[in-house]
DNA sequence: GGAATATTTTTGTTATAACAAAGGTCATCA
DNA sequence: TGATGACCTTTGTTATAACAAAAATATTCC
């Protein structure tokens, strides 16, 4: 059987073309969960996933190498990058660092609804947690965090920090699958922290509180990472 | 006529590929200041630069786009990043932010040798300062900070850095080759206080220092900036 | 002459074929 | 059994052709 490929339109009017499609879809299945670190991405296979031809594949791929979210391998394999433990710190660290700025601008920025959505997102967050899904959780700490540094006004500083929390995301997502950390509560008071600190502008305090959240989470997983080295 | 192009090996042993090489060479030539901001990039025309054909070329302009050097415009076309005053003082702030954390954990780290050598860079600054080659004083400003940076020991952190700069690249060539700022002796000024702060290992004069650098430049194109508008 | 329309050219996108390197399979021989 | 080598398969890379949208140019009509 000779499958031919019905041909697409080469560029729809304003709608995205297909690498662009295939891009966006890998981010979200990579934000999910769905790609352990290290694992093998094949060139045909998402091709056929997303029943298009190599080249938009291809320029997908490429685009999130570009963007160290997939690593390149020397013998020309793509995988998902896995952070050795040091690497892991060090964004730690720089997270930390772009976080906080992040959370000052918001805090000089946020108006009273603002706040009140991040409120909600804190609820969501709550609510995950008591149901056990560590998937859920994950996305709703991920949907807290992000409503915050929205509140800043600086699109270009969280598009890079969402680059960080994407490269992170596998990693992340592998330890914490591993029950346990999710019945901590600490995570939760670090939050209520956070909103308090932003509604009284405390500057001080809300970076604290976005420090330990950071550290928190980074330090259970690098003891993990390490010991299993 | 018919040209017909030779083909290239498809995978060297260890060798990038073309569109690798493309990439880079692009890279180049984008920190040389050899395109202006918004300009418009033609993917025959790269094609054809470097006697490739329009895949490892679009490979290249697409990596440039992930890391936001490059802009994907609406229909389609390539331009260099051309960022808004707004912007430029937001990815100012970013800077500051982090290259001052590059400091303090270069200042921490820093060995005799590696102050001698960005003793030299500095040194190669002030020659090319000298000489009013303002393409010779932005590539040596460049090398002097970054051997800074490289002492932090922290290579995602300073690819990061290098990412900014790169897409600041264009906008700084463009009005720094609008002499008249090279003349000013601030910027060798701040480079001495850099020296001798990372030398004593004065933590808050290095940062003070390098907050200086930044915003010293990033005003006068700043205000440049605003003027045409 | 100038605005509106038709035609041509340019340009980005995608499917596909050909290719080279790497990896795996299986037979052969010690 | 275990290593060696020949073969086949898989996989990433690149050149190219076909195509659609956009831009540029020419043409027509008032």
């Amino acid at each position: 059987m000779s499958k031919v490929q019905m041909r697409q339109p080469a560029r729809g009017t304003g709608e995205p073309h297909r690498g662009h499609f295939v891009y966006v879809k890998l981010c979200e299945a990579l934000r999910q969960g769905k790609f352990a670190p290290g694992q093998k991405l094949k060139l045909r296979e998402i091709a056929g996933q997303f029943d298009t031809s190599l080249t938009p594949a291809r320029e997908a791929l490429q685009r999130l190498v570009a963007q160290k979210i997939l690593t390149s391998n020397l013998n020309s394999t793509i995988t998902v990058f896995d952070p050795t433990a040091k690497e892991f710190l060090e964004f730690t660290r720089i997270r930390i660092d772009l976080e906080c700025l992040a959370t000052e601008w918001a805090l000089e920025n946020i108006s009273p609804e603002q706040l009140q959505v991040i409120s909600n997102k804190h609820d969501k967050y709550k609510q995950a947690l008591q149901r056990h899904n560590w998937q859920q959780v994950v996305a709703a700490n991920e949907k807290f965090h992000m409503s915050i540094y929205e509140a800043a006004d600086m699109p270009n500083l969280l598009e890079i920090i969402q680059d960080i929390w994407l490269k992170m995301g596998p990693t992340i997502g592998q330890y914490l699958s591993k029950k346990g950390f999710i019945e901590s509560r600490e995570l939760t008071d670090t939050h209520d922290d956070l909103i308090d600190a932003l509604s009284s502008k405390n500057k001080r305090a809300a970076q604290k509180a976005v420090k330990q959240d950071i550290e928190t989470l980074a330090q259970y997983i690098y003891r993990i990472k390490n010991m299993s080295d």
